[in-house]
DNA sequence: ATTATCTATAGATCTATAGATAATGC
DNA sequence: ATTATCTATAGATCTATAGATAATGC
């Protein structure tokens, strides 16, 4: 189908333009939300960083709504814990790679902590992401300590208390990097989980 | 001392007065910081529901940010956790206590959740904090326990990580109230940390 | 023809200052 | 005389819409 293929590759064209464009913008959105927070994020501050004006960021995204939701879908990075594939001794891992990307935890726990506000656009989305992690974390204890944890708990019981452990240290690293070891922090909780070792 | 004396009590009454004043606007900030964060939070909206204007608002508070300021030094309330005096196990009690009280937990919530954005006026009231409530957390366990908690843990790895549940719990139960038995998840951690019993 | 970007601008806000007026307490 | 509050207003922003112009790819 010649014609098709002249149609689709061509759209292809547009749409990886288009979509480098729109992954600049969101790579700018999500160091200006780190910075600000969404309310404090102004647009033009986010158009600026990638050399456009307000009114040209918005030609991509048509308010200031769509490009946080977007920013939101994009991160499935901060999604990155849970699948049932997962081993639970990666998580110390994980934050240390964490660790090294003050940025992204910085737009999370940015994001987290206006998220509780009222008519917050990001309410729904964290509401149900903590469903689902708290799911997620509950099977992999599950998969790896069956019906309790050696320390005693359930995996539905441990699983919030997982997900607290590490919002809760992101904020006091984030607020005090130096004092704050988050890694090995993470790694005396899951031994406390698992029992003595 | 005649003179003295009516001086004084001229200006306690007149103190009074204005105590009272800023009382109700240190509640009413508190409410609207609840509800949008600081950065979202209108010093109009403020002083709408204290029934005074804008202006009429920073004549107590000279700027948005000495408010600020102003709420948070009010808010030992949310330092009650410490002090050497305290135990334990009185701590499942605050949190349900807490748990009573969503709009200061919200508030508490949303000011951390901002704090970590540049230049917060709030950032360093936090920083400090949570320097304080480490240390006296990890006096108040090893008053309970000595060096070395049964779970292994010394009382300062520890302490960071009873911070950590309890603010992170906060946000999953703001989020999801009827999702997230809070009270239960912090007595849970405490056997965690306490060992079996 | 379509897509990207710009200029111009409307319409809301927001914080803060200046200065007038009312209330309070000697 | 002092304190509390108000009106008026300056000066910044901010989001979003309308419509023109440039660039891109048939």
């Amino acid at each position: 189908m010649p014609y098709g293929d002249r149609m689709s590759s061509t759209r292809a064209v547009r749409t990886a333009r288009s979509h480098e464009r729109r992954a600049e913008i969101l790579r700018a959105a999500l160091e200006v939300i780190a910075e600000r927070g969404y309310r404090g994020a102004s647009l033009a501050a986010v158009a600026e960083r990638v050399g456009l004006t307000q009114q040209g960021l918005l030609h991509h995204f048509p308010t200031k709504e769509a490009l946080l939701v977007a920013v939101l879908e994009e991160r499935d990075q901060w999604d990155a814990v849970p699948s049932s594939q997962w081993r639970l001794d990666l998580l110390g891992s994980l934050v240390e790679y964490n660790a090294m990307r003050p940025g992204i935890v910085q737009t999370f726990s940015a994001l987290l902590g206006e998220s509780v506000t009222e008519g917050h656009p990001a309410r729904e989305f964290f509401t149900q992401r903590y469903v689902g992690v708290r799911e997620s974390m509950a099977e992999v204890l599950r998969a790896e300590y069956g019906e309790r944890l050696p320390g005693g708990l359930t995996p539905e019981r441990a699983a919030p208390l997982l997900v607290a452990v590490l919002d809760g240290l992101q904020y006091q690293w984030l607020l005090d990097p130096e004092a704050v070891d988050m890694p090995g922090a993470v790694r005396d909780f899951l031994e406390l989980l698992g029992g003595e070792g």
